[in-house]
DNA sequence: ACCCTTGCACGTACGGTGTACGTGCGTCAA
DNA sequence: TTGACGCACGTACACCGTACGTGCAAGGGT
């Protein structure tokens, strides 16, 4: 076992696998240690501690996303690009989801989104506080969409298809839910994104034109 | 001391009390055990684990959520209106927001306001489908929003604002970022929400119009 | 009046956690 | 050669969730 030496990006590297099989959950200093062959206190040779390895699982993730932007394309298109772009985050990396999303980052992984977001539209012609707001409103839809996404958020299904299918919510009480039960325990992910990314670029469309 | 009797809602109770005056992370049974003067196993006799009582607490709070439905209005302020109920919970108990969104309850207490926003929707006018669509969208803003007012996810504040304002930030590899600094720093949680939510009715609207 | 069940507060104990601290070894600079 | 330094490591401490056993008080059946 050539012991390859001992570092903060494998340390990350570790942290994120363990995630990815384990769940964040399953993550400890010593968990991440034997994981590497390695005794505990050595990782705090290459990480302040778990707080800051944890920002270092967000910043890896966070820079880990493919931005494809075309800068002569329509805002449009850019936009969309950029939203499916994050929205990888919760393919790629479903278990790490969670804590990238959760964690305040002031990095450089964490500004270059946020960057490009404003770059594209500074372009599409808005001045600099309507650029600001449809960030910010872009970035609570996206998150709240990948905390749904991965789980952590409800979808909401109230019940859960294991069970015998419906039959779980009171029809006198909750009349709409148990009515719409098939439909809101399945949840298309994909589809929904789309349809959300959609409708808040049209409604943004339109708050430009105006 | 009239010591009165130990009690599921008591514990809860102490449990948000708890969470609102130090942060979620000082919550242990011992710690709430210790608030309520009582042993530490005593609690296990009212609550089957920790992560039940979390519940408990998503329960509590959301169950608090002051919903004054008004089944005449338009579905446009119906929908503001439960909107705004919801981002209460931000206000009345901002430390404990994060357990609320973060938890999948199957109870009662969060199946009410879906049941009440899926009624107004349908009362709109869209069938199953889009209202459930409509209904996901908006719990995705929702949540994203109260994450970032509550400081979970970014404002995105590159440079807290306590150091030496911007300056922090590299202008030649974050143009508009240090362009736009001082609109990042600072975040009116409430004008941001007010100005999603009617973006989003906005585009609802379009979309049943058509 | 008796017993006996039941409920509940409690203490102890176990295996886990993050991390402060001291120790020893290898590799370079002077 | 000697000194400093980096880094892997073990030990130790305070804290965590909770399984388990114990004892006391109240209530019901006989």
């Amino acid at each position: 076992m050539t012991t390859e030496p001992l570092s903060r990006p494998r340390i990350v590297a570790a942290a994120i696998d363990l995630i990815e099989r384990e769940g964040a959950d399953a993550v400890s200093m010593r968990r991440i240690a034997a994981e590497l062959g390695v005794g505990v206190m050595s990782l705090y040779n290459h990480v302040p501690n778990k707080d800051a390895l944890l920002n270092g699982v967000a910043e890896s993730v966070l820079s880990g996303i493919e931005f494809t932007d075309d800068p002569d394309a329509h805002w449009t298109d850019r936009v969309r690009a950029q939203a499916r772009a994050f929205r990888q985050i919760a393919h790629h990396h479903p278990r790490s989801t969670m804590v990238v999303v959760s964690r305040q980052l002031h990095s450089h992984a964490g500004l270059l989104p946020v960057e490009r977001a404003l770059a594209t539209l500074r372009g599409a012609g808005f001045d600099g506080p309507d650029a600001v707001r449809m960030l910010r409103m872009f970035i609570a839809f996206i998150v709240g969409s990948l905390l749904r996404e991965v789980g952590v958020t409800p979808t909401f299904a109230p019940v859960h298809s294991r069970t015998v299918e419906a039959a779980e919510v009171d029809p006198a009480l909750f009349p709409e839910v148990s009515a719409l039960a098939p439909l809101l325990t399945e949840c298309d992910h994909e589809a929904e994104f789309e349809f959300g990314v959609e409708l808040l670029i049209q409604a943004i469309a339109v708050h430009a034109g105006q």
